[in-house]
DNA sequence: ATGCACATACATACTGGTTGGTATGTTCAT
DNA sequence: ATGAACATACCAACCAGTATGTATGTGCAT
């Protein structure tokens, strides 16, 4: 059933926006199906319940964005400091005024979620994680390669990298500035370039 | 009338715990109700709405707390960095298990309200830019008295400082763990040791 | 090949509960 | 007697979820 797979699909995506623009508990069923033109008992079937819509999107929608945009581009090969501002700076340069004010999805939805509701905690714990080990595997390589200080400990630099991110996304969503974004963006790389040999 | 200003402070307290928990939209004025045992006739005649009941709970609850904790102790005398270090280590000393989990107070309200409430960013932004110079006034200081290095930017340096800070909390939130929090501040300590003179 | 059994994929209409907000009444101090 | 400080009762809107019905296949025995 392709048109089976392509209601799912829609009602995802659908999911996603909705969630992204209100956080998941003011989303709204009826406006994500009011957006489709699905009918309830379409979005019954599909997912059981609002909560495994949620799990869905992070699982599906949410958790392929991450992959795409930063975990790919990470893994390229290059000097790993220079990699990451680079990857760093062109998700800077691709953000909409439009997106700066929403901010990250993922952190989005775990600032609200984690505390709240477990399945949702761990499934954010897992993509954060994944998103760590890239940081730090092109640590790892670094240090191997003689291009990252050896001193530092992998881990604990690609936690607070991933935590910096955040933040910075975060201070530059509430201000509503990418000049902001910017600026913060600039105290990430100074901490990155202090990890150079 | 000193009921009155009673009546008022405690369905402030009792708004700040109930967001605190729930957030903005998700916060019940019907519990905030059973927990002070005010009526909604006595929250409606002090706060005309719950928009202006979530200002209040950041115009008086948040900006105190955030004078107490972190504004005021940051201006205490000593080396800058040394200063900061320590009003971070102690702030996270004296976070709670059940603390951990719920993040930061005005963080929450930040990335939830800020992109649809208009009124909620402007107070938010007003603490975080109060919050920034805090600690841009103490770098400044510490570049005048020869403990900071001179070639940093000390705005840029506050505002990535604050901002690596709360996703530091944030990520410590998801993770539900006091060990990465720690972890995740070594990361913080390090750039803050990089800008010593 | 045809017809019955069954499942998938919806559609429609409804329910019980909760929400923020309000209209009206009362108490009490000045 | 006038306004501040409530108290009570209520309302329309919205919410997630469900019960029931139906249309369209799909597998299989005959």
């Amino acid at each position: 059933m392709a048109d089976a797979d392509k209601t799912r699909q829609a009602l995802l995506e659908a999911a996603y926006e909705e969630i992204y623009r209100h956080g998941f508990q003011a989303a709204s069923l009826n406006t994500i199906l009011e957006r489709t033109g699905v009918t309830k008992g379409a979005l019954y079937h599909h997912f059981g319940s609002k909560q495994k819509l949620g799990y869905a999107v992070i699982d599906e929608i949410i958790s392929q964005k991450l992959d795409r945009e930063w975990l790919t581009p990470i893994q390229q090969p290059g000097h790993p400091i220079d990699v990451m501002i680079e990857v760093i700076q062109q998700a800077g340069q691709q953000i909409t005024s439009q997106q700066i004010d929403q901010g990250c999805p993922l952190n989005n939805l775990a600032q609200e979620m984690s505390p709240i509701d477990p399945g949702f905690r761990q499934r954010i714990d897992h993509l954060y994680r994944k998103w760590q080990e890239s940081i730090e595997k092109k640590l790892r390589d670094g240090q191997q390669g003689g291009t990252v200080k050896p001193s530092i400990n992998p881990a604990d630099a690609a936690l607070f990298i991933l935590a910096s991110l955040e933040g910075c996304m975060g201070i530059a969503k509430n201000a509503q500035s990418i000049d902001e974004l910017k600026r913060c963006a600039q105290g990430l790389f100074g901490y990155l370039d202090s990890l150079r040999c």
